[in-house]
DNA sequence: GTGAAAGCGCTAACAA
DNA sequence: TTGTTAGCGCTTTCAC
C-alpha cells in the first residue's frame, strides 16, 4: 500500500501534522484521472467536459487542494519567483536606503499582479560568489533584476556569472554591455544634475558647490558630471575647492561645510547629490544661523519622503523609483515569456521639483 | 533513449540553453551510483570511501554541477525558504518604513548565516487572503515571520489560516495568542514610553503632551498607555487636549502643533509616539521661532537614522529591531528544526538614548 | 474527452 | 561501502 492510497482522514491524526491532499487524491474523489485534475487547474493543454469540470472543482474545495509548486516546478521549470540581486558596497542598505525600498516597493506591487514572488538578496561589491551562484543555480529563480551601482571588474564578473546561469536579467542603475543581452532600466543621473545646477545658476547663484556621493558609484560620478557640464555651458569655473563630502553618510557634510566655509569666497547654493546629504546639510546652516534659502540655497536628489516633512521643503530631482521597479518587474517577465523586447535598455527622465529650499 | 542519456555537450548546442548537468551525470563520470552521489554532497546518511568522494567532488567540479532544489525540495519538503508577513494598513511600506527595514536587515543576516532565503509578502490588514493562502498551501515555505500590528478580528482570521497550513511561525510586534504554538518576539513599548515621559518630568516638565500614532496600531496604543502611566504615576493629570495626531503621517503633526499651540496653557514638552512624527514637531517648531529643547523638549521613539541626522539630534527611546529580526529569524529556523523552545515568547527591553532634543 | 504512464532531479530505504 | 529502485506531486504525450 502506497503513501498515496492511504485514506486522508486515516493521515489526519492528531500529532502528526495532517497530510496535504494531492491532485491523486482529487482525482479519486471527482472520480477522474490524475490528468483530467491537470487540465481542469491548468485550463489546458486539453479541454474538458464541463460536467468533469465541475466534478473536480468540487473535489477540489471539498479536499482543499492546492497544487505542489514544488513539484509543479520541478515538472515545468518554472518557480514563480523572481530575484532582486542589490549589489552595493553596503548591502544590508537595501532595505534600509529609501531609494532601494522605493523601487522595490514597485517590483513587488507588479510581481504580485502575476503572482511571483520577489527574493531580495544582498550582494556586497566585490565579496565572494560563490553562494550567490549556488542560489542561482539551484533553479530557484525564474528571473533576475540586479541593481548595479558602479562598472568596475567586480560588476563584469558579477554580470558574467549570472550571464553564465542563463537566467533572464533586467539591470537597474546601471546600463549593461549589450553582450550580455540583459536590458536594463536606468535613471538620467546626468540631466537631472545638470537641471539643478542650472537652476541654481539662473537663480543667480555663481558660487555653487557640490556635495558629491561616494564616489565608487557611478551614479555619483554622474551627478558630479551634471553639475559640472551645467557651471561649464553657463560659462561659470569649477572650482575644485567647491566639490566636497564624497561620501553617502550625512555625517560626512559636517566636515565638508566646515571647508566650504573657510573658504575666502564661500559658495552661496550647494547641490547635493542626495537628500540625505542636502538635509544634513540644511541642518547644520541653519544651526550655525543662516536662512534657507536666502543665505544658502540648497537643492536635493532623489526626492525621498523626507524631503517634503523638511521645514522648508526640499527643492530636488525627482526619480520615478517605482515606476524603476515597475518597468524592471515587466520586463523580467517579459524576459521569462521569450519576449525579445524586453531586454531593451531605457531611461527614465528625472524632474527637478521647486519647493522651499532653492 | 530517454533525456538523461543524451551527451551534456551535445545539448549544449548553441541557441538552445545549455542543458544542465545533473546528479546522473556527475553519477556517471565518477562512475558511481546516484545515490553515491548525494551521500557526497549530503555528507550522509551512508558514509562513503575516500577514494569514491574524490572521484565524485571532481565530477561534480568538471560538469561543473549545481543541485536543483526544486527537485531535493520536492523530495525532502524543505525549500530552505521563510517568509515574512508584513501585515499592516499600509502594506506597501515594509520597504519604506525604516522600522520594518531595520528588521529585515536583521532577517536577512541570520538567515543567510543557514543559506536560507527570505521571501517578502506585503498583506493589507483585512484584505481577501486568498492569494496569500495559496502561496502558504503551495509549500514553498519552511517557516514564516509574521509582523502583526494590531489585535483585531482580521489578525485573529490571518493567524488561524497561517495556523491551520501548519507552517512553523514566528510572531513579531504583537503578542499572539497561545493557542497558535507561534512564538514571538516583540518589544517593550510600554516601558519605552513610560521611560521617555518619566524622563521629562525629571526635567521639570508638567506640561507634556504626546503626538501618538495611528490608534489602529497596538503599538500607538502601547506607547500611549505608557505615556499616561508616567504622567499618573508621577501624579500629573492626563489632560486629554494634550494628546493629539493619531496618525504616524509626519505632516498630521501639523494641525496638532497649531492645536496645542492654541492651548491656554501649552505644552512644554512633547513626547511622540515615533520619530518621524518627532522630527516634524521639531522642525515645525523651529520654523515657529521656538528653540529646541528649552522652548519646547521633544522625544521620539524607535531611534532610526534620521534622529542622529538632526540638529540637534533626536532624544528617543531606542528599540533594537535588528536585534528582533536575528532573534526571530533564529526562533524560525528553531521550529523548523523541531526545537519546541523555539515556540516562547520573549519581549525585548527598549532604552532611552539622551540627546540634544530633551 | 479521458486514462495510462513517463519523467522532471533528487533522496533514502532496501539489497547486496 | 555501494547499487538499485521507489517515489516526492505534478504535467503532458501518447493512446484510446
Amino acid at each position: 500500500v502506497t503513501r498515496n492510497e492511504i485514506d486522508l482522514n486515516e493521515a489526519e491524526a492528531p500529532g502528526r501534522r495532517a497530510r496535504r491532499a494531492t491532485h491523486r487524491d482529487v482525482a479519486r474523489q471527482a472520480g477522474v484521472s490524475p490528468a483530467v485534475v491537470s487540465y481542469v487547474i491548468n485550463g489546458g493543454p486539453r479541454t474538458t467536459a464541463p460536467a468533469t469540470r465541475e466534478r473536480v472543482l468540487r473535489a477540489i474545495k471539498e479536499l482543499d487542494y492546492h497544487p505542489n509548486m514544488m513539484a509543479r516546478g520541478l515538472r515545468v521549470q518554472r518557480t514563480q519567483t523572481v530575484g532582486f540581486i542589490d549589489c552595493d558596497f553596503a548591502p544590508l542598505d537595501v532595505y534600509v536606503s529609501p531609494y532601494s525600498a522605493a523601487i522595490l516597493t514597485g517590483l513587488t506591487a507588479e510581481l504580485s499582479l502575476r503572482e511571483y514572488h520577489l527574493l531580495i538578496s544582498p550582494v556586497q561589491v566585490g565579496q565572494d560568489l560563490r553562494q550567490l551562484e549556488r542560489m542561482l543555480r539551484s533553479g530557484r529563480l525564474d528571473g533576475l533584476v540586479v541593481r548595479l551601482v558602479e562598472d568596475s571588474s567586480a560588476t563584469v564578473e558579477l554580470l558574467t556569472m549570472i550571464s553564465t546561469t542563463g537566467i533572464p536579467c533586467i539591470c537597474i542603475e546601471r546600463p549593461v554591455e549589450p553582450r550580455f543581452g540583459f536590458g536594463s532600466v536606468l535613471v538620467d543621473d546626468d540631466a537631472g544634475a545638470f537641471a539643478a545646477t542650472s537652476y541654481l545658476v539662473e537663480r543667480g547663484h555663481r558660487r555653487i558647490a557640490h556635495l558629491a556621493g561616494d564616489s565608487r558609484y557611478a551614479s555619483a560620478a554622474s551627478r558630479e558630471a551634471g553639475y559640472r557640464r551645467a557651471l561649464e555651458v553657463h560659462g561659470l569655473p569649477c572650482d575644485e575647492a567647491l566639490v566636497a563630502c564624497r561620501s553617502w553618510t550625512p555625517l560626512a557634510v559636517d566636515a565638508a561645510l566646515s571647508s566650504l566655509d573657510a573658504l575666502a569666497d564661500p559658495p552661496t547654493a550647494i547641490f547635493a547629490a542626495s537628500d540625505s546629504l542636502a538635509f544634513r546639510a540644511v541642518e547644520l546652516a541653519r544651526a550655525a544661523g543662516r536662512r534657507i534659502p536666502d543665505d544658502l540655497a540648497v537643492v536635493g536628489f532623489d526626492d525621498i519622503p523626507l524631503a517634503q516633512e523638511m521645514v522648508p521643503p526640499l527643492t530636488t530631482v525627482q526619480i520615478p523609483l517605482r515606476e524603476v521597479g515597475h518597468l524592471a518587474a515587466r520586463r523580467v517577465l517579459g524576459l521569462i515569456d521569450q519576449d525579445q523586447e524586453a531586454a531593451a535598455s531605457e531611461v527614465l527622465p528625472v524632474k527637478l521639483v521647486r519647493r522651499g529650499t532653492a
